[in-house]
DNA sequence: TACTGTGAACTATTTCACAGCC
DNA sequence: GGCTGTGAAATAGTTCACAGTA
């Protein structure tokens, strides 16, 4: 994964830091509903009590793209959501493609989650030909074989994978190769990626799993 | 969210960083397929390939736990894979509640890969009186009043909550009043739990707008 | 020779604490 | 008075580099 960062608008010195970038979009969704609330200003300690995050973070994290804030105020939600809205580039519309289609792609096809922040799932291929022609969400699914084209017709970027693990690294090759410059993978299985192409993985059981470490040690806590 | 560790059966110095303990599942998936594509014996060098780490990363977070390698070869793959696979409990089962069974909840309900590492969905709830009595995978959907008295029934300790935001923090309330302790929430919204309850969060749109950050800068770059 | 395990060095990230401002 | 923005200090995490060993 690309880590550089280069010209930017503001008078950012150096590199802005991976997780502060990772974090703006927990940000937005926050102000999003502060805003919904009709809450229109919020300080940085409010904000971090509602997200559980210190209020130095937050600041720290904002100051890295301007000075959002008012002294002795706090943060305009609306202008503040709308600046890191702009940051992330989620002011406008992302096209997306969805490879695999079973029942957790057929979740994430339906999911109304996605077009509402900006990211529109303009095609769904599946390897399997049952169910190549089904309908999903408002798509009709496509031919694996069709995924190149598709990805170049619609100029997306951006693609959501759903698939076994034994599938992923070729489908990852195919999208990369059409010019896909992020993954969101949901298959259980790290995969290997050309430096500027970004990928997050999303796998349920290594999350689950990485939870139950901690509940042991409650427990032999206890125990002893 | 606790972060204490204590007594443990290994010469561990010190605390174990989190970021060492969400690898682990990682290290212990490849692992899993290593063992059934046949491969006895890996090194930290060939793993790291395989899982984009550096091979320093993969002993030092090992060390951690104790010695698992042997100089001059390497990792016994079904050995690590064993031990690591106790070093976070998942050598045994786990029930698991599920809260909420919407699209993406009946597909969390469905996939078979809960199952397959131990993880035993033993019950759903639904707030929505006409998904209560519904079969999603092998089970039937019961109301959501009897979500404290299913946990305590299940003796669940873990739950998974695919709910609407507004919904979240109540449904979060009762899970640790009924006694789980770890919550894997895919409601798209940050919620409170006390200090001894672990919870992580899985939003796609987040993982997706840190990912247009990149983008972005990589098209301001290529632009200039 | 080819590897592990690990202190020590380095790098990254968070938090503190306070000047400056509304 | 209450808050932001931010250097500096403190912590946390990663990588190096090498002694030890099969």
């Amino acid at each position: 994964m690309a880590r550089d960062n280069a010209v930017s608008p503001r008078p950012q010195t150096g590199e802005i830091p991976e997780v502060v970038i990772r974090r703006l979009p927990v940000y937005a969704r926050a102000l999003g509903y502060l805003d919904q609330e009709g809450t229109s200003v919020i300080s940085s300690r409010e904000l971090g009590e509602r997200l559980q995050v210190t209020p130095a973070q937050i600041r720290k994290d904002l100051s890295y793209f301007g000075e959002f804030g008012k002294q002795g105020t706090g943060y305009h939600v609306r202008h503040l959501l709308n600046e890191i809205r702009r940051i992330l580039g989620v002011d406008r519309e992302w096209p997306v493609v969805l490879v695999g289609v079973g029942k957790l792609g057929s979740a994430i096809a339906a999911y109304g989650g996605f077009s509402d922040q900006g990211f529109r799932i303009v095609g769904a291929v599946d390897h399997n030909p049952d169910k190549v022609g089904r309908r999903v969400g408002d798509l009709t699914v496509r031919p694996l074989a069709e995924l190149e084209s598709l990805v170049r017709e619609t100029g997306a970027r951006l693609a959501v994978i759903a698939v076994p693990a034994q599938a992923a690294q070729g489908i990852v090759d195919q999208l990369v190769r059409a010019g896909v410059r992020a993954i969101l993978s949901y298959a259980p299985t790290a995969v290997r990626v050309p430096e500027h192409v970004w990928i997050q993985y999303s796998d349920p059981v290594v999350a689950l799993q990485s939870m139950t470490y901690h509940l042991n040690q409650a427990e032999s806590r206890t125990a002893t």
